[in-house]
DNA sequence: TATTGTTATACTCTATAACTATA
DNA sequence: TATAGTTATAGAGTATAACAATA
C-alpha cells in the first residue's frame, strides 16, 4: 500500500507529474524493500544506522514512538542484521549499529531500488540541474 | 514511519532534493491523515472512491490483497464514511462508495494536506511546466 | 527527579488459506 | 470450474502506559 496520491480532485499536470513521481519512487522503494525480505519499518531503520546511533535519536527522526524503535531492531537484530552495543559514556543508551550482514542487505536493497538508480540518468547533467532547482523551490528551501 | 530516504551512499544535489521531495510529500500525506483520524491505508482507499468501485479492483490498484481490502472497508464502513452497495448486475460483486460523511473526510484530509496545496503555489505557471516536462522525463514517460 | 530504553497491551495492516455465494 | 468477496489466522507495525536502570 505505497500508493498515496490522488488526493486531489482535479489535478492540473504538475500535480499529476508529482504525485506520479512520489508514487513511483514508493512503489519502487517497497517492492526492493520485500525483494529483500525487510518490511518498509526495517529498511528504514536499517537504512539509518550507517553509523552507531541511539535508539531515541533514530525514533525521533522517523516521527515514531521510541517503543515502535525497540520492536523493529529487536526483530532485525534476530537475524543478525543490526546489533545494540552498551555506550560506555551513559550506560542508559544503547548505540544501535549494522553488522557485515546488515551492510551486505543495504547494498542488496540498494541495487533493487531501481527508480533511484534510474530516474536520473534519464536526464543530462543539465536537466538534472534545473529538476534540483525547481524541487529546492517547491520546498521552500533557502 | 513515512520516511523513505537515504537509500544511496553518497546522493549528489539532484539525488538528495529528489529524497527530500518525496519525504516532504509523504510526511505531509501521514500527518494530513493522522489529522483527521485516518490511517495511512485508510486514507488511501476513502481517497480512490469518488466513484463506486469494486473491491478486487481497487486491491489490484493498490498491490495488495483482496482480504486486506475487505478489513480496511469494514473499519470505514464502520464509521459510516464508506458502503458497500450489491451490484445488481453480478450479485457476487460489491460496489465500494462513499458516503457524504466520507466525502466531508476526504475535503478535510485535502484541507491538511499542505504540501500538495503548496509545493506548486512556489513556482511560476513556466517553472511548473518545466517541472512537469523533467518529472515525466525521469520517470520515463513518452 | 529526569532520561534511556524495554515490556505489556491493544489495535491496525498485511498476506495466505479456506470458505460462501454466484457465474 | 472459475470468480468476487469474506472469514480465520498469524506475523508485523504502531502508540500508550507502566516499568527498570541509570543519570
Amino acid at each position: 500500500m505505497a500508493l498515496t496520491s490522488v488526493p486531489v480532485a482535479t489535478p492540473g499536470p504538475a500535480e499529476s507529474a508529482m504525485f506520479d513521481f512520489v508514487d513511483a519512487y514508493n512503489q519502487s522503494f517497497e517492492a526492493a524493500a520485500e525483494a529483500n525480505g525487510l518490511s518498509l519499518a526495517q529498511a528504514c531503520i536499517l537504512g539509518r544506522v550507517a553509523d552507531p546511533r541511539g535508539m531515541g535519536e533514530l525514533a525521533e527522526e522517523l516521527g515514531c514512538d521510541a517503543s515502535n524503535v525497540t520492536q523493529i531492531v529487536t526483530r532485525l537484530e534476530a537475524r543478525s542484521l543490526v546489533e545494540r552495543r552498551a555506550d560506555p559514556a551513559d550506560r542508559r543508551s544503547r548505540r544501535l549499529s549494522r553488522t557485515p550482514q546488515g551492510d551486505a542487505a543495504v547494498a542488496a536493497f540498494d541495487e533493487s531500488f531501481a527508480f533511484a538508480r534510474e530516474a536520473l540518468t534519464r536526464l543530462s547533467e543539465e536537466e538534472q540541474g534545473q529538476l534540483a532547482a525547481l524541487l529546492r523551490k517547491a520546498l521552500g528551501d533557502a
